[in-house]
Parts: C-alpha cells; sequence; structure tokens
DNA sequence: TTATTATTGCAAATGATTTGCATTTGCATT
DNA sequence: AATGCAAATGCAAATCATTTGCAATAATAA
C-alpha cells in the first residue's frame, strides 16, 4: 500500500481516511468516512474525502462496492483476501462471508469467453437474524 | 407477471415498459428504456418511466441491477433462471453468462448463518474481446 | 529560501432519481 | 351512459450523492 503512494505528497487527511479504513471490517461511504475523519479533523471537507477516495480507489489501494440499492457508494481496503458480503435488505448491513466459490470458475469462464477477467462480485442478499426478529 | 399485476389498472405506459424489458437480453437504464418508448409513445415522461419501474420491482416483476460504476440503476425483467453476467470494465458491455455455481452454497451459508437469503449477485469485470484488441 | 504543484476547503454545478401537484384515465358503481 | 374515486401521467421543481472550479495552503524539489 505504501509503496503504490509514492508520487503523492504526505498529507494527515488522506492518512486518516486510511486509518479509518483499515479499522472497518466491512465497506462504508464516504459519508460515515467523513463523520469520523471530522472528529480529529474538524475542518475536513467532504469533497476532499471523496478526492482521497477517488486517488485511492485509482491507486489500487481501495475498492469500490456500489451493490447495496441504496444509491450510494461504499469503500474498502483492497486486501491480500479478498471477503464478500451477505447484505440485509432490511438493515443495510453487511456480514462477511470467507467463502468465494470462484477462482477456478473465473479461469474457465476466460478460457471459453476470451474475456479478460480482472475482478468480481459476490453477494448475497436476504434478511439478517436480527431483522427477522423484528418481524 | 401478469397475475402479479392484478390490482394494477391498465396502462399503455405500462405494457410498452415491459414490451421494451421483454426484448433485452441484459439490463438497460430508465433512460434507455425511456428513448425506446419515446419512438412509439412521443409524450411519455422519464418520470412516468421511473414510477412504472419503481412498481414493477415492487411487483416483483423487474430487479434492479445496480452494479456498474457509472452510478446508473439497470433493469431487467425476473425470468425463470435469472442470469449473470461478465461487465466491461471498459465500454460497460454486459456480456450474459450461463452458469450459476451458487445455489448449493446459498443453502449452506443460510444453515451455517441464519441469514434468510432471498437473492444473489454474481459478476465479473474485466475487459471484452472488443476492447483487448482496441489496445 | 523559492518555485512548483499536489492538496484542500468552500461553494456552486452536475446528473440521476424522486416528488408535488394538477390533469387525465381506467374501472367499478349507479 | 353518467358519476365517483383512485391510479396513472406529465411537467416542473426538489433532492441527494457526487463532481468540479477556484483560490488558498502546504509538501517537496531545486
Amino acid at each position: 500500500m505504501r509503496q503504490k503512494l509514492e508520487g503523492c505528497r504526505a498529507s494527515k487527511n488522506r492518512d486518516k481516511v486510511l486509518q479509518i479504513l483499515e479499522h472497518q471490517n466491512c465497506p462504508i461511504t464516504t459519508e460515515e468516512i467523513y463523520n469520523m475523519a471530522k472528529e480529529e479533523i474538524p475542518k475536513i471537507s467532504l469533497s476532499t474525502i471523496y478526492r482521497i477516495i477517488e486517488k485511492l480507489v485509482t491507486l489500487g489501494i481501495v475498492n469500490k462496492a456500489t451493490t447495496l440499492n441504496d444509491n450510494r457508494a461504499r469503500y474498502e481496503l483492497v486486501r491480500e483476501t479478498h471477503k464478500h458480503y451477505m447484505i440485509c435488505t432490511k438493515c443495510h448491513k453487511m456480514i462477511p462471508i470467507d467463502c468465494c466459490p470462484l477462482e477456478e470458475l473465473e479461469n474457465k469462464l476466460a478460457d471459453e469467453t476470451g474475456f479478460n477477467i480482472t475482478g468480481h462480485k459476490f453477494e448475497l442478499y436476504g434478511e439478517c437474524k436480527d431483522c427477522s426478529v423484528k418481524h
């Protein structure tokens, strides 16, 4: 991650965003990042968050996870082992699951179609335990 | 599909939207639907498309596929056998693939986690043949 | 120290989607 | 066929996430 930042200047804001992302186990919105960052850097601006995130995505450090049906993007650090999630359609909670049955399939499909596969998305939707209980 | 529409009134606009969707093999945007519909119903309004789509999604007739990173939703008819797609990150072309390795996995995960799974998303990203050729 | 340019904050712009409201229209009941 | 009611519609305006212009600030190289 560090090495990818070469060419960039030091930035307290960017460090803070990275630190926040490191502590998440699920993707979060720019607004969530903004609110957390503001606690320590009160004058930080939302557009700065967007710009930092954009750069981190470009550098391959952060992953954009546009999936919930609430029209807002969510972001997470790219890690060695990527994760998939179960997403509650009621409360939008994202619950990491630790399997990815797709590696071998990717190769098979790439061979068959000539499509140069660089990534994939796999998500499950439904109701989490909490929301099922609540009726 | 028909049966799900009971309680709704007849609507030329809705019929047209359904007819358009029936002829697609990939999800399309509201704007695309709008442009196609306008050819035969010139005074139809974009917000009507949105409202029709919203209703069809609520009725379970249409599926919202928010996935491309271009910040616009895409819609497709819910069919007996759902599809998955390979999506070109360059030209945004969506190429249907005909396998879905997830059914058994869904059951396994549902058992293990108590999550009531109602759906899933599986998409592959990369470069399609055309875009690979173009350099 | 100075020049260069990335980074930032703020306000305004953008663009997809949603909503308010008055009008039209489908359909059930006279 | 006439009437009433609510769904469906068109249009314009509002909303909301995201992007952008611009001037000010700050990191780094010379």
